[in-house]
DNA sequence: AATAATTGACGTATTTTTACGTCAAAATTA
DNA sequence: TAATTTTGACGTAAAAATACGTCAATTATT
């Protein structure tokens, strides 16, 4: 990571792209689906839900912070996670806007 | 890839997953836009559109059909891509109830 | 104060992704 | 028929993602 690098693609499907691919993974889906459900919790908690180590869940909490889906406060030892829910609604936005975008009419040549 | 392997994570998550993986760049997401403004096209046209090479191009259109967003028929020499409109939609069907289950109310511990 | 619990930082091994060059096959064109 | 065009297959190097163990710091508990 350095100074900015001449965009290679536009903005705006560089923002998209990395929304997507935060969501690329199950165990982010499924903690996202969890936090939600319990509105917010520990990182232990989230780790039982998980069948994965408690390192492994803390780095796709990384993740899932460093894409801006969801928030943590420290409380004590533990820390708070909840879902951005602004930002999922964002992420929502640009998705609709994309796939609106793609004018799809069923193509007859394939 | 082998022999099923034990499910580690539920099937809907999974597939979800999956198709967020592939639009999680923005190279797959140009693609997608340039295929649906053209409604179809072949993939020295695509390259063209790109900044990237033509081997390039074609692992992300290979990654794209994997995932059954798009679709390739063979014309002589060319191969004639386009989106899979019905696919599209499924995905916009599956993000949409992935956000609506996400119950998400604003959470005032974070 | 001593011990236990909870977490993130760090290191690391493995796998996957990304990007591209080279090559050969098939179809077009000259 | 010979040359050109277009493409996918294959190999590969570099980067990123994934999974986890260990450790130290901080806070709670006893």
């Amino acid at each position: 990571m350095a100074e900015a690098k001449f965009q290679l693609f536009d903005d705006d499907l560089q923002e998209l792209a990395q929304l997507f691919k935060a969501l690329g993974h199950p165990a982010r889906l499924q903690i996202l689906k969890f936090l939600a459900s319990k509105n917010a919790c520990f990182t232990g908690d989230i780790t039982e839900e998980l069948p994965l180590g408690r390192t492994t869940v803390n780095q796709h909490l990384n993740e899932l912070k460093k894409a801006n889906l969801i928030q943590g406060s420290v409380q004590g030892v533990k820390t708070n996670y909840c879902v951005n829910v602004s930002e999922i609604r964002k992420l929502e936005a640009l998705g609709k806007d994309f796939f609106d975008g793609l004018n799809t009419i069923e193509c007859t040549d394939c």
